[in-house]
RNA sequence: GGGCGAAUAGCUCAGUUGGUUAGAGCAAACGGUUUACAUCCGUUAGGCCGAGGGUUCAAGUCCUUCUUCGCCCACCA
């Protein structure tokens, strides 16, 4: 250990603790095992497909320090590893891959694309769990679980099977946002609504029977005319009142049109009147149902126009666009075309812009899910934080609407339904059971079809915290590490995964998944912008791990948390500098102290014999230890880091081990100090975990699991109020003089040493030094005048008193003058204001006691400082 | 269009139910280092707390209006 290097190598420690890790498989959670009671913890699955970026390094960074520190009070902690067979993404990569070989799926098949798939995951899969590893997450790593496992797709069609039989899962036929690219339904929250510059534009339908007249319909989507049933106007409108009924003819293909009435027309906007397109518009469609217009599908899934489409049948529906336009003003229909701002929904995975389109789906009622998951959330369960977020969440429960869950897709879980040749649905978790189905049915045996269409993957996820625990078998694990406790999450997945696992939770569990949801915020570049790799610039973590260390990443990433967080390279030096300065404190003691001094806890120390400053780093060691604890527990890590730092690096490094440097040979302090530093490698574990075992390590002469070691339980007896007070007052005198700490020490006797440097400013500090004696009623002390610094001056100078005072330092004589003047002023200030307000009467009249009482002290305070301060600022000329 | 949030030093953020002279880290400038650490130590400078109005003995903190930015939701063709 003597021969520690100097510099901490985050690689090779690292690497080191990994592999003990996964040796000794320290994170495997037990269900019963902990008298003390379970902690869980589910990841959020990554993509399959994911490659870890900044997101998942603070999100598995914020759910590492809770389990670690969990873990550490005692509790069975389980934190669930495992990953997203994330349907139409993963199918996106392979069907890249494919066409790159100049293959396409169809082509393929169903069968051979599958394996394709599973060939895929089976070689790129554990890519992103790897990568967790780096990080130093403390996940039950024999547990990790995809969202395709057999048991897992058990869980999925117990789900799907139960809703469908409770009444909660029907199919119909319904406008549903189409992918045309990705071939494939999706869900409203799957079809983001994204601000477009489009046109609006106004198109002439001439009368059938006047064909010089006409009415104006305005569209963004021209191309859909070729579907349009009806023109609708506002039945109150008294501009068209008399047209209701009246024929028009669609302009170039000729098809007649009937103006019908509808509330949902808003006369004020456009020309009042609009054209029904019941087939390719929501509200078109509702309309086309309450007037039981026809519904014309002018286009193929892929977005190409079909038949229907007459003239433009074979062209992609944006050319379609084009082409009609030019028709249209070509042949004079087209009467204006105005800019028109709106949103355009686009498909998430591919941003492909969404159709609105007819089709077949199923659907999950969501109402009665919803309303269960209201009724929890109103009793507090789960609580939000930050609560901003309650009312989002809250609103999208009250306005909730059904849920399109298949999917056009091959890679997910299939529909576990059968339809037999005349299209009965059988409902059933097999073949075997939907066959028996038919079989009651039709009193034989018939052939049975299984539904093409694959489930949201979103179907899946929604039971992530119970179906990773072997639900819907009632095992141990389920009963006891369920319900989970925290959830970290981004924002973003607010609905399609939050608020529908609490209402799977309450409907197959009869329980919210989580008691706390903590929602982090987004890691943004140094200019604030989201990271993308389009934009470039994404920092890599594993770039960040192999430079600076996975705990610099660790440390540096929860140290900027405030709601999104900023990142650029140099901070992460923060976080580096602060492991180097644990392994360097850590060497300066081992180095120092004698073996009989590495105890094991503070009962080991004798009080009553300990010296000042050494009571006064334990008693600010069990502050920060209470405090830190607190932080985490209501998930402030920031403020857990910053107090930590603070309190190792401020506290003990800059003051304790200085001070300790003077009084090398007591051993008693020697136990104090290694206490302290041991302990404080404890409550930095669970943010630094790789350096700090290492450490604790090295200390404990073996190789320690340190998330395994206990938590330190804080000792009010240890907390010390008059020594922190009376070193308090020392570090505020030598925080003032230049290069004075280090001659600042205290002797075993609790004498305090002052070993003044050449500089005359300190001998003024005599007056200082009386008044300090008397606070910390020490009976002698010494003033000794002699480092090596002194000494070399004095031999050139001897007799002169300036002799004290290198020449440079005159100039620094004049600074503290300053400085001093303006510290007094500005006191002087401040106990001004304080008699101004003791001379208010309202404020004596109505301010408390105690605050009135606090602020005569702070008065009388600041005149005797200042009084101290006029003192030596005479001294000094 | 509806809702939510933010605005404090050059940057990133603290600032507890109103009650010290508004703090810290980074960056900057200056200075230091034979003796754990230059990935170190010290010092300095830098703020009408976004703007206006109000409540109060007292406002960074509470209320109100405005400005700017961010986020979420949304069927006005």
């Amino acid at each position: 250990m003597s021969d520690i290097a100097s510099r901490y190598d985050p690689r090779i420690i690292e690497e080191k603790r990994l592999k003990l890790w996964e040796e000794r498989k320290p994170f495997h959670a037990v269900a019963g095992r902990s008298t003390k009671g379970k902690f869980t913890i589910v990841i959020p699955p990554p993509n399959v497909t994911g490659v870890l970026h900044m997101g998942h390094a603070l999100n598995n960074t914020l759910q590492d320090i809770l389990t670690r520190y969990k873990r550490m009070q005692g509790y069975e902690a389980l934190w669930m590893p495992g990953t997203d067979h994330a349907g139409i993404a993963t199918q996106n990569v392979v069907e890249k891959q494919l066409a790159k070989e100049g293959l396409t799926r169809d082509g393929l098949g169903r069968e051979k694309f599958m394996e394709r798939l599973w060939e895929w995951k089976k070689h790129h899969g554990d890519t992103i769990i790897n990568q967790l590893h780096k990080l130093g997450s403390s996940c039950d790593w024999e547990r990790t679980r995809f969202t395709m496992d057999d048991d897992y797709s058990d869980a999925v069609k117990e789900a799907f099977v139960e809703l469908y039989k409770r009444g909660l899962i029907y199919q119909g036929n319904y406008i549903i946002n189409w992918c045309p690219r990705c071939e494939t339904a999706l869900s409203d929250e799957e079809a983001e609504h994204k601000d477009a510059n489009g046109n609006l534009w106004h198109i002439k339908y001439h009368f059938k029977d006047d064909l010089d007249n006409f009415v104006v319909v305005a569209t963004t989507r021209p191309e859909t005319m070729l579907g349009d049933t009806a023109v609708a106007v506002n039945p109150a409108d008294e501009r068209y009142q008399a047209l209701i009924g009246k024929v028009l003819v669609l302009p170039l293909i000729g098809r007649e049109t009937k103006i019908i009435a509808d509330d949902f027309v808003d006369a004020g906007f456009g020309s009042g009147a609009v054209k029904v397109t019941p087939a390719h518009d929501p509200n078109d469609f509702a309309m086309g149902r309450r007037h039981g217009l026809e519904f014309i599908n002018i286009m193929h899934p892929n977005g190409i126009l079909n038949r229907n489409a007459g003239k433009f049948a074979g062209l992609e529906r944006f050319a379609a666009r084009k082409a009609i336009v030019k028709e249209l003003t070509e042949a004079g229909f087209l009467l204006k075309t105005a800019p028109h701002a709106h949103a355009v929904r686009r498909c998430y995975r591919c941003d492909t812009i969404v159709e609105p389109y007819l089709s077949k789906q199923w659907f999950v009622k969501m109402q009665p899910l919803a309303d269960k998951a209201l009724a929890a959330f109103r009793a507090g369960h789960p609580r939000i934080q930050p609560k901003r977020w309650e009312k989002v969440y809250e609103n999208w429960l009250v306005d909730i609407r059904d849920w399109c869950i298949s999917r056009q897709i091959w890679w997910g879980h299939r529909v576990p339904v059968w339809y037999d040749s005349e299209g009965n649905v059988f409902c059933a978790k097999s073949e075997a059971e939907a066959l028996a189905q038919a079989v009651v049915k039709h009193g034989k045996a018939v052939e049975l079809k299984q539904d093409p269409d694959v489930l949201d993957t979103w179907f899946s996820s929604w039971l992530w915290p119970f179906a990773t625990l072997g639900w819907p078998k009632k095992n141990a694990d389920v009963k006891f590490f369920y319900p989970t406790n925290s959830l970290f999450t981004a924002p973003e997945i607010i609905f399609f995964w939050v608020a529908r696992m609490v209402m799977a939770g309450i409907e197959f569990m009869g329980e919210v998944p989580f008691d706390d949801v903590i929602l982090h915020g987004t890691v943004r570049d140094a200019k604030g912008r989201k990271m993308s790799k389009s934009l470039g610039n994404a920092v890599d973590p594993l770039e960040i791990i192999s430079e600076y260390g996975a705990d610099a990443l660790r440390l540096s990433m929860v140290l900027n948390s405030g709601q999104d967080i900023y990142i650029s390279n140099e901070k992460f030096e923060v976080g580096r500098n602060f492991a180097n300065k644990l392994w360097n404190a850590s060497r300066f003691l081992l180095m120092n102290i004698k073996p009989e001094a590495r105890v094991n806890d503070f009962s080991a120390l004798d009080m009553a014999q300990l010296d000042l400053a050494s009571r006064w780093v334990v008693s600010r060691y069990q502050k920060a230890l209470l405090n830190v604890g607190q932080a985490i527990e209501e998930y402030h890590n920031s403020e857990a880091v910053n107090l930590l730092y603070e309190f190792f690096w401020g506290t003990y490094c800059d003051w304790y081990l200085e001070l300790m440097k003077g009084r090398l040979d007591n051993v008693n302090a020697q136990k104090a100090a290694y206490l302290v530093l041991k302990d404080t490698l404890k409550i930095l574990h669970p943010f630094i975990p790789f350096v700090t075992e290492e450490l604790y390590s090295q200390f404990a002469g073996e190789e320690k699991i340190l998330t395994l070691e206990a938590w330190p339980v804080f000792d009010k007896a240890l907390v010390d109020e008059p020594a922190e007070a009376a070193v308090g007052v020392l570090i505020d005198l030598a925080s003032g003089i230049r290069n004075v700490r280090s001659q600042w020490g205290i002797n075993p006797k609790d004498q305090i040493v002052c070993i003044l440097s050449a500089d005359q400013f300190a001998l003024s500090l005599t007056d200082n030094l009386e008044a300090l004696k008397r606070l910390l009623k020490v009976s002698d002390f010494e003033l000794r005048a002699g480092d090596t610094q002194i000494r070399n001056a004095a031999t050139g100078l001897a007799g002169n008193i300036t002799f004290f005072i290198p020449l440079g330092d005159v100039i620094d004589v004049v600074k503290e003058k300053t400085r001093i003047e303006a510290e007094v002023a500005q006191q002087e200030k401040a106990a001004a204001a304080i008699e101004k307000r003791l001379a208010n009467a309202g404020f004596v009249s109505q301010a408390p006691a105690e605050v009135i009482e606090k602020e005569r002290q702070r008065m009388t305070d600041l005149r005797a400082k200042n009084k101290e301060l006029n003192k030596a600022l005479a001294s000094l000329i």
